[in-house]
DNA sequence: CTGAAAGCGCTAACAA
DNA sequence: TTGTTAGCGCTTTCAG
């Protein structure tokens, strides 16, 4: 008899019921070659030393862990936390659990992630975005751990993406915007520093006004971090660039415009229109209700999940896939009137 | 030699340095009696194979994971968000890893969670408000997993609670609204079955209007989901009982309120004084400014991580916190014009 | 200061 | 169908 100091075994319960551990190991793994009478004698067992199985005992022996990994700029950004929502009741009804990381967009903190995901042996891991170290991709590469990039959709990145077209969601704004007479477009990005979506979405914005003949000269663009606040402090300078339209790199970016500029009394849409890019559940809501782009962040977790466990399971590779983003007409544009 | 798949293991490295795996153990682990020529050689070693240790493999022979679990009603709610973005960022600071899963609400699913975390070794466990299965209790009780409850500070509760107190709260909120003259008051609340804290709130708003010598009749009562649709939709009927205030069982609840008000030309704070609980940060910056309960998410997150992680390293108990709430006075509250 | 060896709790051949 | 026996990769006495 060994000691042990808190939980029970398996030992204690292969003692409990007569059997030998190989055999509990099989009920617990649903093996269907243990007789019923004595599954039943184990499953008692189990039952009345209340015994849980040791997961990183299994994960030893099977190698295999039953966790995925997901590392994510920060949960304080409504949209990303509305996507790990999904990849985690995802995953969590595959059989799988979430190992949770935040990268304060920090890529060596990633870096130092990454390599913990690794030593905890998950079998999946989310990251977000295609800018990761040199390092980092050559950690996953040889570890040959399932990977996919998500939030974005580049046909020529190196690793398997998961996620949406963000410079092309952007024509589909531009086309609208000159599709109603404006001509005086500016651009209020997100940090595109270390954020190769938000430089996606500006770069989108850059070309497709320039497709239709506009500009998008340096003082109609200004970027600024995930606050609705310093978004509002920005705004008074666009406006006096004498735009009449206004992109705005997220939607609470867009929040921020639209509620300074009805503090300011312009006049939303008819003085100014403004699109956002996201579209949180708020959007919809708000006086008038924004008009942005719709992007799926629970279909892309949830596809996430999927396409990691499955090509986890079949030891196949992951393919990527470009997701949908539909402009969401509301309230906030209206034809330019000048 | 050994038939190794993948990834390097101790062993290779010990070969490589010319030393016994049980020096490399020592290295990994910063014993500091290992000389140092040793030590250069199997630091190069674990350089030049990129060998990364297995967490399984040291969970199972140290009886420690490295990791702490958190289970929440949702992900889709930001103010949980925001508590688990701060317990994730303290956790991982301290060196330990976060398993996360989401409940929905589901006490039977938060069960089978519970078992799975502490299948996985979870040294600390984070879960959401006081009320949960006799099973689950019983689980966390005989397996010695350090837990917190957390959002709701419950003195008569057994387990230990980090949180504030969500009747108390709604007393300044209640006082708030009496002293600037209010007398017809409703509540928007939110759905408190399953869910405590949603309940206490509307307690504490009732017990104290009834210290006023107030009442908060059934019709002027109305529990909605986590949603501004639903919660727009309820304005109209409270608004028709005659109320000249409206406190609101959160945030999101508050917003829905002020844009429907809005919209049906209700002057707020003029005509209706709103309240709102969470103080999110787009509270501050609607127009008019949500008058709110602020409650320290991210303290909370981060004091949570702290105790826990404290409590298993020094092998002591937990001590519950209540943590203060406060009052913010903005915008949707003035005195009463009737 | 370093090595040898015995497990940690579980699974997976291989026998029986 | 069930038991026996090696490990999975790491840490940790215990010797030396």
């Amino acid at each position: 008899m060994k000691s042990r100091s808190s939980m029970p075994t398996q030992i204690d319960v292969a003692e409990l019921a007569g059997v030998s551990t190989a055999t509990v190991s099989r009920v617990i793994n649903g093996s269907s070659d243990v007789k019923q009478p004595v599954r039943q004698r184990v499953q008692d067992a189990i039952e009345r030393l209340q015994y849980l199985p040791h997961a990183g005992a299994r994960a030893l022996a099977t190698r295999r862990s039953g966790t995925v990994g997901a590392i994510i700029p920060t949960l304080s950004n409504a949209i990303f936390a509305e996507g790990i929502n999904a990849f985690e009741r995802a995953s969590q009804e595959l059989g799988y659990s979430l190992i949770l990381a935040v990268s304060h967009q920090d890529l060596q903190l990633e870096d130092k992630l990454v390599k913990n995901m690794i030593e905890r042996g998950v079998e999946g891991l989310l990251l977000v975005g295609n800018e990761h170290n040199e390092h980092t991709l050559s950690l996953l590469a040889q570890s040959s751990v399932r990977h996919v990039c998500t939030w974005a959709y580049d046909a020529t990145a190196s690793a398997p993406n998961i996620g949406f077209d963000n410079a092309l969601a952007m024509h589909d704004v531009v086309d609208h915007l000159v599709g109603l007479g404006h001509r005086q477009i500016g651009m209020l990005a997100g940090l595109t520093q270390f954020n190769d979506r938000a430089l996606k979405r500006l770069d989108g914005t850059r070309q497709r006004l320039l497709h239709h003949g506009l500009n998008l000269p340096p003082e109609r663009i200004v970027e600024v971090p995930y606050s609705i606040s310093e978004s509002r402090e920005a705004l008074a300078g666009l406006l006096s660039t004498g735009i009449t339209a206004l992109v705005c790199g997220n939607d609470v970016i867009a929040y921020g415009a639209l509620l300074e500029a009805q503090k300011m009394q312009v006049s939303v849409p008819d003085e100014l229109s403004i699109v956002g890019f996201d579209d949180l559940s708020l959007s919809a809501e708000l006086n008038p209700p924004l008009t942005t782009v719709h992007v799926g962040a629970t279909a892309m977790g949830d596809a996430s999940a999927k396409a990691l466990i499955q090509a986890v399971q079949q030891s196949s590779a992951i393919a990527s896939q470009c997701l949908p983003t539909r402009l969401v007409q509301r309230g906030t544009t209206s034809f330019c009137h000048c």
